[in-house]
DNA sequence: TGCTATGTACACCGCCCTGTGTGCTTACAG
DNA sequence: CTGTAAGCACACAGGGCGGTGTACATAGCA
C-alpha cells in the first residue's frame, strides 16, 4: 500500500500482481480467517492468475507469513509516534481502536495455524513482544516504576480486549482502557514529570 | 465422564459410543483445534464407527457445540465453589491455572468457526457471560464497590492471559493475576469484611 | 524491433474433508 | 431364546483444497 512494490527480482516489471495478492489477503484473511479462505477465492479477489500467485509465493504458508508481516500496524505505530500526546496519554490511546479490527490478526493466525513453528506464528510472537516493548518504552518515558511490567500488563489488556471482543461480539476495549488507567496511575509515582489529571472511567 | 451417558433414546443400550466420541473430542479438538481434526481421525481415536458417530450427532457442527457444552469447567466451578477461601481469594484463585489449558476452547472455537451464528459460537458467548457473572457475584460478596465492572474486568484479564499465552507460548496468567490483585484492592473499600493481606506480585 | 520477465487462462492432479448406503454383528431386556 | 436397538466395517459420493503443467499474451527495456 505504502509504495509500489517490486517483484521478487526487484525490477518492477508487469502490473503489480504481488500487491494485489497481498491486498486481497489483508481483506479476506481478516474477514473470513485464513483456513476459510482458499487460494482460488483469493486469486479471484485479487484479479490475479493462480499461476502468478504461486510464482510470487512458494505456497499459502509463505503468503500467510507475508500477510502478517505486511499487516498495516496503524494502531501500533500510529499511536506511539504521536508527539502531541504525553507518554501517559499515548499509553491510553493504544486502547482507542474504535470500530474496526474484528480480531487482532496475530491471535487469529496463532489459533488457526496451531503450529508454533509456522513462520507466521513466529512472526506473531515477535510482533506481540515488540508491542509490549514499545509499551514498556513509553511507560518508562512516563516515569513508571517498573516499565517492563507495565508494558506487559498493558499488552495483556489489549489482547484480552481483542479476544473478548471476538467471542462476545462486543467492544471490550473501553473496559480494557479503564483497567489501563488504573494500572498506569498505580505504576507512576506521584512525582513523575507528567500531567497527572485524574480521569475516572465510569461506564 | 461424570455419569454414564444415555443414548439419544435414553435407554442406554450398547456400549456407550457417545461418551467415547465426546471424550475424544475433548482431547483432539483441544490439542489440534477443531478444523484440523477430521471426523475420520476423531472416530478412530474414539474407537467408534463413523456411522455410529453420525447416528449420535447430525453433523460435526452439532458435535462441536456439544463438545463445548460438555467441556469440563473444572477451573470455573472448581474455584467458585471453594468455601475454604474468602471471596477475595476466590477471585484470585481463578488465575491459578498452572500448566494445562493450551487456550480457552471457547476463544479457539469462536476464532476457528468464524461464524457468530454457529451454535458453538453462541454457547461460547453464553459461557463467557456466565463466567463474568460469577466473578461479579463473588466480587459483590467480597464487597466490591462496582461488582459488575470488576467481574467484567477480571473476565477480560482471564481472556487476555489465555490469548497471550497461546500466541507467545508462555504462561501469562501470573501477569493477569498481578493485575487482578491491583483491581481487586482498588475496587474493595478498605472497610470490607475480608482479610486484606497485601500481596505484591513481583515477577 | 526483438528479448525476457511478468502475467494469463484453464484444465488437471492427488489429497482430505464431511457425510451416506448397505449389509452385518453384537449386546441386552423381556 | 428371541427381538430389537446399538454398533461395526467399509466403500464411496461429492466437493473443496493446495498446488502444477502447459501454452499463450503482454509489458517494458535495450
Amino acid at each position: 500500500m505504502t509504495e509500489l512494490e517490486k517483484g521478487p527480482t526487484g525490477r518492477r516489471r508487469g502490473r503489480g500482481a504481488r500487491e494485489r495478492i497481498l491486498s486481497a489477503s489483508q481483506q479476506l484473511f481478516r474477514e473470513q480467517g485464513i483456513n476459510r479462505t482458499g487460494m482460488n477465492e483469493l486469486c479471484a479477489a485479487a484479479e490475479v492468475s493462480k499461476r502468478t500467485a504461486y510464482q510470487h509465493f512458494t505456497g499459502k504458508d509463505e503468503l500467510v507469513a507475508e500477510y502478517l508481516r505486511r499487516f498495516d500496524p496503524s494502531v501500533l505505530s500510529g499511536v506511539f509516534d504521536r508527539t502531541d500526546l504525553t507518554p501517559r496519554e499515548r499509553l491510553l490511546a493504544a486502547f482507542d481502536i474504535p470500530p474496526t479490527t474484528p480480531l487482532c490478526p496475530y491471535i487469529g493466525a496463532a489459533v488457526e495455524l496451531n503450529d508454533p513453528q509456522h513462520p507466521a506464528s513466529q512472526y506473531a510472537r515477535e510482533y506481540k513482544k515488540a508491542v509490549a516493548a514499545r509499551l514498556a518504552d513509553t511507560a518508562r518515558e512516563a516515569g513508571a516504576a517498573d516499565p517492563e511490567q507495565l508494558g506487559e500488563q498493558l499488552a495483556l489488556l489489549i489482547d484480552g480486549a481483542a479476544a473478548r471482543s471476538r467471542v462476545l461480539n462486543t467492544d471490550a476495549f473501553p473496559t480494557a482502557a479503564a483497567i489501563a488507567a488504573v494500572l498506569i496511575d498505580n505504576a507512576i509515582p506521584a512525582t513523575a514529570g507528567d500531567d497527572r489529571q485524574r480521569e475516572e472511567a465510569s461506564s
